[in-house]
DNA sequence: ACAAAAGTGTTCAGCCTACACCCATGG
DNA sequence: CCATGGGTGTAGGCTGAACACTTTTGT
């Protein structure tokens, strides 16, 4: 569908004034990445609507999955952002213009949005970002250097961080982060990244272990000095 | 504003196809309740719209304090319900008919909704209730003898109460639920009674002391046998 | 042989647990 | 004076913190 298209029947096919953002979140090179696209000369969540005979989390699982391909990623809801004055007329005007769109007054982007913001954890290597039809380019930004982003939409991100502090404390699933196989320093790695303070090597390990939520496999050959260490995978139900 | 007004005007007022609602949970008699209005023959949350310049938030405080008269109770937001068919058709068109209500197809109220629920800790001594232009009246509930409720209300109450549990164990909010001064007596059944489990009295009252969250008063009189409790409240600051 | 990395042990302190004990009060 | 309920103390156990030790690898 084309935009005009799109502008024109948006009402039809979607709740109006509500949209879905997704906090796309990957590790890569010791470092946790999030999913952003871009528009003019900003970034913004990758995102859209929910359609009129489909559940909000539907509209969710559809988002990621046009975004990224994925299918079965751990996808949980943030929260939702509900500014009185939230919308993006004074971002979209100027980017339509600046690419020869017809870009008609009171439209469909132009409204007041509330969002209802989704975090979901994936393994950057089985993702395949797709470019919609307004975005130009995606990119993977580290959460320590992100770029300018519209309105609200860098607060969504930093609070997403925060919560995936909060949940890896409880439940540790955070394996969809890493690859299906990986070893013990790389989680250890992860889970000092995500709560950003060094965690004891010895006591970190047994805790894991402890859990017995993992199988133990061959162990891997490295290229740098030291021991090898052990494969891990997550035992199945 | 009249019913036939509200109808007419809504969609000009509030975000549409989008409500409030508030679990309001109290405490009484032992029991955490939750205040409920009566609607025909079922029982449904206080809610509301979200006004065209207000944000979710303010307008989650706004049907607080339309309710209860409450300005400052600890009010949170909980979660999204957006299931693809809720509506509630089904259930208004009989109720304005038995009381004779003109009732125009597809109007407001028999759209789609997706709710944004919050809840609030409130002290039941403290709350004015009011009943609003539809609903015949209000009623507080134990959460172990909840009414038939409209839709998924009843799961939303459910999952406002699970919160509570989880949420009390971080933050020790609860003060609202009490009187302003309380005894640790007083304190420790509330506790229980939120994590439906026995707690070690003397442990109880450690730990809360080691908060260094109380300001010890003098102590009261009480009718029954047994010594006499130290009054506490929240210190300030 | 040595440094570096991974796996495993050991010790100690602190906190949680389960009571026991002491106080105050009404009947 | 005794039952009841509120406040405080104490011995044992478990867990987490800090660090030591051992094994394995590349250079």
């Amino acid at each position: 569908m084309d935009i005009q298209d799109f502008l024109q029947h948006a009402n039809e096919l979607y709740l109006p004034q509500l949209s879905v953002d997704i906090v796309i979140v990957g590790y890569e090179e010791k470092e946790l990445k999030c999913l952003l696209l871009q528009i003019g000369d900003k970034w913004l969540l990758p995102g859209g609507f929910i359609g009129r005979d489909e559940s909000v989390d539907q509209a969710a699982v559809k988002v990621l999955k046009e975004r990224t391909g994925l299918e079965n990623s751990h996808l949980k809801f943030l929260s939702v952002f509900g500014d009185a004055n939230r919308q993006f007329k004074d971002q979209w005007k100027p980017f339509a213009e600046s690419i020869g769109l017809e870009w008609p007054a009171d439209n469909w982007f132009d409204n007041r949005f509330v969002t209802l913001a989704y975090y979901a954890l994936v393994n950057i290597e089985k993702t395949h970002p797709q470019v919609g039809n307004l975005d130009q380019a995606y990119h993977w930004f580290s959460f320590d250097t992100l770029p300018e982003m519209w309105l609200d939409h860098k607060k969504i991100v930093l609070e997403a961080r925060d919560r995936l502090k909060q949940d890896i404390k409880q439940e540790s699933i955070t394996y969809n982060l890493l690859p299906d196989q990986f070893t013990m320093p790389d989680l250890h790695q992860l889970h000092q990244v995500i709560l950003q303070e060094e965690l004891d090597r010895s006591r970190f390990q047994k805790k894991m272990l402890s859990l017995s939520a993992f199988e133990r496999l061959p162990k891997i050959k490295k290229e740098t000095p030291g021991r090898n260490p052990y494969l891990y995978r997550v035992k199945k139900g």
